[in-house]
This record gives structure tokens, sequence and C-alpha cells, in this order.
DNA sequence: TCACACGTGTAACATATGTTACAAAATTGA
DNA sequence: TCAATTTTGTAACATATGTTACACGTGTGA
């Protein structure tokens, strides 16, 4: 298991020993499920931690009428729905379900707090972790309250010149990972960065950016 | 300082006397600020934990044109940018400005994680906090993400009537303050719901609302 | 070396939404 | 009760974005 875990991201920096240590009289299960077993129930309270350690799992919504909605898939080793262990509202925001035959590790909350009582490594981890998923989400929002995809490659532009202090960018993210960032399709994202390329507002050249005109560009994201 | 911070989110159901112990032999620094002073730089690192003890402040986006922008205030006692201070990206996402005379209490990071190794009330506090705000803008991502008008309205519209626990829905806002919520024009919303109700998967007569096909609801709704 | 995947550029067309305008119905206040 | 105001219904048109498709170059692994 430790030999699983050292790769979870929870358990980054974490050496085996240490895992040994940390688990140490924590109560704990581990179940195995087959193909296509629900693993935690949307709208279910979550009481565990609960550790992807082999094989893949999925999100999935359900609506009244039975259908289902894929909505991601998680890969192990990983924890399911760490976002969800705390906070106001502690259920499972979607069905969890075996996509392969999969083991899993599960944690009673409270023990995984004295967890990360013990190792503030875990603990750093942990809030990392959460974290992380807070910034992308609040990074997230702003992009869709931009109304237009110009507005949005603009504040993402000027963010980057300004971080660098210069009006020469390379794009470092594919216009796939770019559009998908922005809520947008590629084809869109290409067509918006032309337009601004032909009317001057920018020269691109593939990654490859220049700002020439800043003033249209904060006109841009009102 | 004591009295304060048990008004304070992160020392909810924490006694005097408990919160004492936790500060023992921890560094700590008070500041004070007049009004418009800058507390914490936009983009800066996230170095410690930041708790507005007295006064208001506000956080406000610069951009290169000196042009600001308020986000919010915030009022005391209360940390500041809790999310931001792990994960990945940790640097503030906003100038954060005092609007009044206030004082805050600064604890770096590291001296932070000790303190919630000594208390899992703290600790749970602490991750009830930022998991919230995950939690929050997750679900308020979701309702901006769906791409159409039609799709806002039926998540609308299903949470009524999964509330109330009935097919037959009175609308409570004005289309007006309804197309505000959802980002859109009022003409085009009452046009999304003019067309649900000619395909017949509602029966809408002004704020008169009966849900006949959830089924189709829910295919809006991805 | 060659087939293949991947990123990019672009075009034609479909569709959703915004914009503007006006009329009818409902509500409000005197 | 009646005028004024708000709310709702609707239409014509403009525009932004999505959809689908294909071409081209580049790197990569067999």
């Amino acid at each position: 298991m430790n030999d699983i875990l050292i790769n979870c991201p929870l358990f980054k920096d974490i050496e085996a020993e240490e895992i040994q240590r940390i688990f140490d009289k924590i109560f704990y299960q581990m179940k195995e499920y087959e193909i296509n077993e629900i693993i935690a129930y949307q709208d279910e309270k979550v009481e565990h931690l609960i550790i992807l350690l082999e094989g893949i799992a999925r999100g999935e919504m359900v609506d009244i009428s039975g259908k289902t909605i894929v909505i991601e898939e998680i890969e192990s080793p990983k924890p399911l729905a760490p976002a969800f262990i705390f906070g106001i509202n502690n259920n499972y925001p979607v069905n969890i379900v075996s996509q392969t035959n999969t083991k899993i590790l599960k944690i009673p909350k409270f023990e995984f707090v004295k967890m990360m009582q013990r190792s503030d490594k875990l603990l750093i981890n942990f809030m990392n972790n959460v974290s992380g998923r807070a910034q992308f989400l609040s990074q997230k929002l702003k992009f869709l309250s931009f109304h237009s995809i110009k507005g949005k490659f603009a504040y993402y532009i000027l963010n980057l010149a300004k971080n660098n202090n210069t009006n020469y960018i390379t794009l470092q993210l594919s216009q796939n990972k770019l559009a998908e960032l922005f809520g947008v399709t590629r084809p869109s994202l290409a067509r918006a960065i032309r337009e601004l390329h032909n009317d001057k507002i920018i020269r691109a050249d593939a990654k490859n950016i220049q700002i020439l005109n800043t003033y249209e560009l904060y006109e841009l994201m009102k």
C-alpha cells in the first residue's frame, strides 16, 4: 500500500517509513470494487477520506429520469472529492463509480484529522490540494465573467505582459488548453486572435504575441 | 485580542484559554493601518495568515493603466484570503486596502501550521473555511457554466421544484431580475421561456410555471 | 524513413443571444 | 376610477460563437 501512496499527491515528499508512522493505530478500511459499482453516492454525507489506490473511477451526475452525465475521470492514486470532506456542504457532488476493477482506502474523517496533526507534510499537501482547487475555480470563474472571447484573451495576455513586464508574450498553453480554460471552442479562439491581429491590436504569430494597443485591449474587457 | 478572535470563524467554538494555549510560543505580529493603506499587494506571495482584527478592508484589482476595481469588502474579525495561503498559486489575488483604521494580526505560515497541529478545532475550522470556499465557487461555476439560457432556467426551476417537492412553481423574481441573475438580457430570457412552452417542456403563464418534461430539462442542462 | 498524432490556420454554415423597438397586460398610487 | 409605471410578450435584425471540415506543418516513435 505504501508504495502506491507515495505517488498520491496527498503523500507527496513523504517517505515510506513516515507514511508508516502516520498510519500507526489509525483505523482504516480497504475495499475492492468490480467494474461499474458505485463507490460513493451523490448527496450522501462525506464521512471518510477515500483514496483511489488502483483502477479508474468516474464522477457522474444522475437525474430523475435515471440518465447519467459523466463529469470527470479520476485516476489512481488520488483522493476522491477532497474539497468536499470539510466545509458547509460536505456531500458528494456526484456519484462516484468504478470504471475498472478498483481498490480504495477509506479513512474516517476524524482519523484523517489525527493524521494531519501528526504530519505537517500531509497537512500541507492536503491544504495545497483543496486550496489549489479553490484557486483554480476562482480563476476559471473570472474568465467566465468576461462576456467575449476577445475580452478573456485580452485579460489573459495583459496579465502575462504585466507579470513579465514586457509587451512580447509567448503563450505557454496550446490553443486547445487555452480554449478549455476560457470555456470556448478552439476555432473560435483562433478566430478571435486572428481578428485582433487584423485589427492591429496585437501582432500574433503562432504562440508569439506582441501587444500593439493596450488601450483597445482594456476596452475589450468591459 | 482573544476576545476578538473568539468571533473569528477560524476560532469558532474554541475557548479563550484554548486560544491562549494555541498561541503559546508562536511568533506573530500586530499591525495597524490608517485609512487607504495597502495591507497586502496583489500578486505578492502569501507568506502569512493575516487576520483582520478591527476595521474594514476591501479587495481591489489593479490593472496596468492604474484603474482599480473593488471586488469585495472584508469585515473584521476575519482572515484575509484564506484560500490563497496554500496551494500552487499562493499569491494575493487582489490588493487588500484598509477602508477604515484597521488592526491586523500577522502569523507566518509555518507557525500557523504548528497551530493547526496543536488544535484539531482550529484545523477543522480552517479546512471548513477553505473547503466551503471551493464548494461555493464550484456551485457558482456550475450555474455560470450552463452554456444556454434554457440550461440556466432549467437548473433554476428544477431546483425550485425539488425544494418545494412539486412541479408547479411560481417565480418570485421578475424577468428583469432573473435575467440579471443569469447574466442575460430580458427579451432573450422571455424568448427562451416561450420556446420551452411551445416545445411543451414547461407550461408557462406569466410567473406560473408547470414542469411537463423533466427529462428534457435535464438534457438542456448539459 | 514513413505513418501518425498534434497543433495551428481557416472557411462555410448553423444557431443562440443581444439589440432595439413597440404593444398589451398587470400593478400601483392618487 | 384613471393615469402612470412596471412587467410581460413579441418581432426584425445584427452579431458572436459554435460546428464541422479540411489543409498544412512539425515532431515523434516504430
